[in-house]
DNA sequence: CTTAATTGCAACATCGATGATGCAGTAATG
DNA sequence: CATTACTGCATCATCGATGTTGCAATTAAG
C-alpha cells in the first residue's frame, strides 16, 4: 500500500502532468515535478521513464471517462438522457484531465487498445441515435462521432467557466440544432 | 533574389515543417530536413534557430488565410455567400498547412498579432451573422466563433478525402441546422 | 561556358532533458 | 514512540537536438 503523502504527492503529479502537457506537449519532468511541488527525482523514483509517467497520466484519464461511460448507460437509457448524462460527466473529466489522448497513440499501445474500446461504445452510441431517428438519416456516423468529441473539448476548455450542466445543454442543443435561424 | 533549386527547397522545408509539426510540434529539425529531402544544415543555415523556421511556416499559413479573407469579401458579400466562399477557401489552406497556430502563441508575438487581426475579422463576420438574423439571437458569439474553427479543422484533417465545395457545405449545414432531426 | 550561388558531408561544441544514486532529514503508520 | 517509508538535495553520466564551420561537388543563371 501507498503512504498518505505519496499518495498525494502521486495525483499532483499526474494532474500537473495532464495540465502542462495539454499546453504544451513537450514539457519537461522537471517542470511537471515543480508544478507538483515536488522535487524532480521524486518522480523519477515513481516512473522509470518519461514514457511512464505518460502513460500514467492517459490511464488516469481512460479510468475516468470509463466511470462515465458505465454510469451514462448509454445502451439501455432513452437516447437524450444518456447522451445528456454522458456529456454531464465527460466535461468535467475533460477538464480534470485536459491532456489529449491522442498524443498517446504513437507511444502506449495498451492505452491505445482501452481508447478504442471506449471509442467504439460511442460509435454504439452514434449508431443507435441514427437507428432511433434522433439524428437526420443522411448524417455520416463518422461525422457525427467527431463533433461530438470536438464539441466536448471545445467547451470543457474554452468555456472553462461554463458549470457541467449548462455546458452539457450547449453541447447537446449545437450538436442537434445546429445555431442558425429556424 | 533567389535561386529556383532553391525556392523549390525552401518551400519543400516549409511544407515539410508544417506537416511534422502538426503531428508532433516537437518534431525535430533533422527529422524535418530529412523529410523535405535536403540535408540539415542546409535548414540551418536558412533559419538562424528553430524559432525561426516554426516563424516561417507560420507565416506561410498567415499568408495564405490572408488571401482567402480577402476573397471572401465577409464584409460586402450576402452572407451566405461569403461564409461559403470563407469555407472552401480556408479549408484547403489548413490542409496545406496542417500546423496549429496556437503553437506559436508564446513564441511569435509578430504572428500572433497578425492572427489576432485575422480572428477579430471572423469576429465580425459572426456578428453580421446574428445581426442579420442567420445565426439565433440567443447565440452566443464568442462559442459560435469557436464552432466554426472547430468545424473547419475538423473537416480539413479528419475528413482529408472530401472535397472543399462538399466539405463547405457540410461544415455550413452542421454549423447553421446541427445534425438532429426536424 | 563561366561564374557564383547553393548544397551535402563531416566534424565539432554546446545545452537541456533524462535517468541514476547516496545520504541525511522528515513524516506517516502501527 | 519506534520504525519504516518517503522526500529533498547534491552529484554524475548520457543522449539527442541545436547550431557552427570548412570544403568539395553540384547546379542554376547570365
Amino acid at each position: 500500500m501507498l503512504r498518505a503523502d505519496a499518495a498525494r504527492n502521486l495525483t499532483a503529479v499526474l494532474h500537473a502532468g495532464a495540465r502542462l502537457l495539454a499546453e504544451d506537449p513537450g514539457t519537461s519532468m522537471a517542470a511537471i515535478a515543480s508544478a507538483a511541488g515536488v522535487d524532480r527525482t521524486t518522480v523519477h523514483r515513481r516512473f522509470a521513464n518519461r514514457e511512464a509517467l505518460l502513460s500514467a497520466v492517459f490511464q488516469a484519464k481512460l479510468d475516468s471517462a470509463e466511470r462515465v461511460l458505465d454510469q451514462a448507460r448509454l445502451v439501455e437509457a432513452p437516447l437524450p438522457v444518456a447522451l445528456h448524462r454522458y456529456l454531464e460527466g465527460i466535461i468535467p473529466v475533460s477538464r480534470e484531465w485536459p491532456v489529449d489522448t491522442r498524443l498517446m497513440m504513437q507511444q502506449d499501445p495498451a492505452a491505445r487498445v482501452r481508447r478504442q474500446e471506449q471509442s467504439a461504445r460511442l460509435d454504439a452510441f452514434i449508431r443507435r441515435a441514427l437507428d432511433e431517428g434522433y439524428l437526420r438519416a443522411d448524417v455520416d456516423a463518422a461525422w457525427a462521432r467527431t463533433i461530438l468529441d470536438e464539441l466536448v473539448d471545445t467547451v470543457a476548455h474554452r468555456f472553462p467557466d461554463l458549470e457541467p450542466p449548462r455546458a452539457a445543454d450547449l453541447v447537446a442543443a449545437t450538436l442537434l440544432n445546429g445555431l442558425g435561424a429556424a
